[in-house]
DNA sequence: ATCGTATATCGTCGATTAACGATTAATATC
DNA sequence: GATATTAATCGTTAATCGACGATATACGAT
């Protein structure tokens, strides 16, 4: 068995990918840290008209949908997308 | 201003896709919709392990995201996919 | 006109989401 | 060590979701 990177997610994992991308401010977060690569969160926080806390939240449900992961950095969060699951959702939007 | 089939989606209507997909359910019928081209609600509930009424909820939240259109046939309510719309879904996934 | 079938809608309930301000924890800086 | 800065968590509130059974609507057949 050979690991080609495109292993199947299955249903619960690609339908909380979906959910997590079910919300204008996290669309947002996703597309501002794929332009920037990486991205401290009080950054994130300047740019939408939400609440730190809403940020964080919002930080928190994209973690846990995998497709972001975050790295403290002194006093600092650093987030960034996880590239790997972005290739493997794309690929099964794609199939679709 | 040529119409190229691949005008960007907004965020709020790609966020609602996302939104209707996000869910497994809605996520088998849809699947289920592309490999049957057609399919009339009644089998959609004989496939999945939900009543009646939470089955027509989920083609409800699909309709209305745009994603799945619905006409009614007799007695009958046939779906389908706007495949037009999942095509613009896919390109903006793509470039993600 | 009545009856059966197919589907949508209503009402309800518990769980989850989205938003916020306040608080806490951890790190820098003075 | 005191104090700011950064971000996560807590507690609250209103809104939405997901599921169901019951009911209503619409059509086809008798």
């Amino acid at each position: 068995m050979t690991d080609n990177n495109y292993t199947a997610l299955d249903a619960e994992t690609f339908a909380g990918i979906c959910r997590a991308l079910g919300h204008p401010a996290r669309v947002k977060i996703v597309s501002h840290l794929l332009e920037n690569n990486v991205c401290i969160c009080g950054r994130i926080v300047e740019i939408l008209p939400l609440a730190q806390s809403t940020v964080s939240q919002h930080l928190k449900i994209l973690k846990q949908s995998g497709l972001v992961t975050g790295i403290v950095d002194g006093a600092r969060s650093c987030y960034c997308i996880d590239r790997k699951l972005l290739k493997r959702f794309k690929k099964m939007v794609e199939d679709l």
